[in-house]
DNA sequence: CTGTTAGCGCTTTCAG
DNA sequence: CTGAAAGCGCTAACAG
């Protein structure tokens, strides 16, 4: 049906196994040799059949990248980021494709994945986002991935923290201290009734960011009841922002300002907030997380804590690809704060 | 090294085609050797190994989706819901898995991904988002399209418009409605000097669009100058929007509207207006297209035109697995205007 | 319903 | 530097 190797090999009037080397430029082949077998693939306009090598050489050109929500630009990036290190003329040879999984935040879906690419037998697999931190799922992940590794895959982690059992190195960004200092930057503007709405729970990017805006609190000698002012939304979306804010608007009326877990979340706070009659921010700031491109475009501008997404996923992907590249370790990527229009001092108090 | 069929057959005291008709269920099996083979596969961890079945098979369970730019919401929400459909228990059995390609606008990569997919001998093929309308361009696409198809691979079409040779069910949005209903939103609001800023030259998303303008732009005896006062921006992003908006003005003072090629183009532009201190809607109302989550949210809300992206992209993922889908055909789903706070009458005329 | 027998198309020693 | 031969792990007739 196809063309195979071989036929390329009984036009170009040499063997099988020539055709393979040439194709594969990792042995020595003779010039004209070589220009008689690129001619006639040429010709038949062959394509080599990826899984026949893929069983003959127990290794495949595949990458796969978990992602929670593909639809969420903060994973657009970093998916993105990742390919470009796969085309051609990249690390470690041949031209890598890379499978993007979402996983919705699934936690049977991660697994379900994994299991597929491992099927996949994929070079590598590259886990991103804020882990789940239930341990029960920990272990099962930890099992998972260790079974990839025995099965030869590399394992990168991009944005979330090392696993206690699999050798993998991992990407981290600096969530707490970037957190950490914008609630330091409320508190100079003047603000103390701070409210923040967090991310989903048992989510390692949730409790880092809480925890540095917890830190800058007790610092300033507010951490008493900091918590009362801290809502859970249910995910990383508009609609945590929106429900987030009218609860603590109701158990605060005299809110001040609004930290929220990412930028797609502030977006939601700052509709309650118009729907409520306030004004961003006069009467109350409102400041995001990741810098995500369209933060630069709200009215007003987002106040928000930039993650080098891109230089992240692009080192993740060499991670994945370099052969040489280390086993294990972390990387800490710093965040950047970001003033902007939606953070001033509070409104004078009202007499 | 990996445990493979074989292993799986000793251990459960049958043969190998035994425990593939257990695993493929295409095939009748006594019940209780099916319950041996399981359990033998749980107790050896068992993972089929992908690369060797597609070989033996001839067909893989791997599903490339092409798409312009993976960072861009519009297609990680076309992307998100493709993959919807692939999970374990969707249509043609199996789970498949969904391989994102950002092919970054660029020819050589949308074929080059191309080929690497008809490598991993993909089942089926899916290309999102407008298509690049050069002859040249097509051909060889064409050219590479009946190669796949020639292989054994679906092709599905999703957000572009079928292709003159290559056989293949297309799903399209109606742009052009879209567009047009949006420009008479505008002409009905009393705008007569609109500005329009296209998106990258050459693609068909772009081309549709601005067609639909036109149209509206003619029915309303305005078409004669219309071309002074639209804009080509080089992408689907802010600088687009924001750079095309400044040449729009200089070009024309008085321009008391603003059409963008998309809500990323708008938002762009929404900024060149404030910078240049005019306010929206008041001065000049702003709309977008395709309804993205954000647009809701932006200051004032953006009036756009709401394109079915999940519903687009579902119906391609079942046409891409359905064995018994239509290999051909168009379908076009319908494009809603949302007018919204951002479109408002234009200013009294200036004495 | 189950086992046997051939390959699928490529890579890779091992000889030359 | 090149060819021959032996699988990689699985599926798919074909018998039983």
């Amino acid at each position: 049906m196809a063309v195979t190797l071989a036929d390329v090999a009984a036009r170009a009037g040499v063997s099988a196994a020539t055709v393979s080397r040439v194709l594969n430029g990792n042995y020595p082949v003779a010039g004209s040799t070589k220009t008689r077998v690129l001619a006639a693939v040429e010709e038949l306009e062959y394509v080599v059949n990826g899984p026949a090598s893929a069983l003959a050489a127990a290794t495949s050109d595949l990458v796969g990248v978990l992602v929670n929500d593909i639809a969420d630009p903060f994973f657009g990036q970093l998916a993105g980021a990742v390919q470009s290190q796969m085309g051609p003329g990249t690390p470690g040879g041949g031209p890598r494709m890379a499978i993007v999984c979402n996983t919705g935040g699934s936690r049977e879906r991660e697994l379900t994945y994994l299991t597929l690419l491992q099927r996949q037998r994929a070079a590598a697999v590259i886990l991103t986002g804020g882990a789940i931190e239930d341990p029960e799922h920990i272990e099962a992940l930890s099992a998972r991935l260790r079974r990839l590794e025995a099965a030869g895959t590399r394992i990168v982690l991009c944005g979330r923290p090392p696993l206690p059992d699999a050798e993998a190195p991992a990407i981290t960004f600096d969530n707490r201290g970037g957190a950490q200092r914008l609630t330091e930057h409320m508190l100079s503007l003047g603000h103390r009734a701070i409210g923040y709405i967090a991310g989903p729970a048992a989510r390692t990017t949730t409790r880092h960011r809480l925890e540095g805006h917890r830190a800058a609190l007790a610092a300033a000698g507010l951490g008493g009841g900091a918590d009362r002012l801290t809502v859970h939304g249910g995910a990383y979306d508009r609609a945590a922002g929106y429900e987030g804010t009218l609860a603590l608007l109701d158990r605060e009326p005299g809110l001040t300002a609004v930290l929220a877990a990412n930028d797609t979340v502030a977006l939601g706070a700052c509709a309650a907030l118009r729907d409520r009659g306030l004004r961003i921010p006069d009467d109350v700031s409102v400041a995001g997380f990741d810098d995500l491109p369209f933060a630069v475009d709200t009215t007003p501008a987002l106040t928000t804590v930039r993650v080098p997404l891109t230089d992240a996923g692009a080192h993740a992907g060499r991670l994945a690809l370099s052969p040489d590249a280390p086993a294990e370790g972390v990387v800490t990527y710093p965040t950047t704060l970001m003033p902007r229009a939606s953070t001033a001092p509070p409104p004078p108090e009202k007499p």
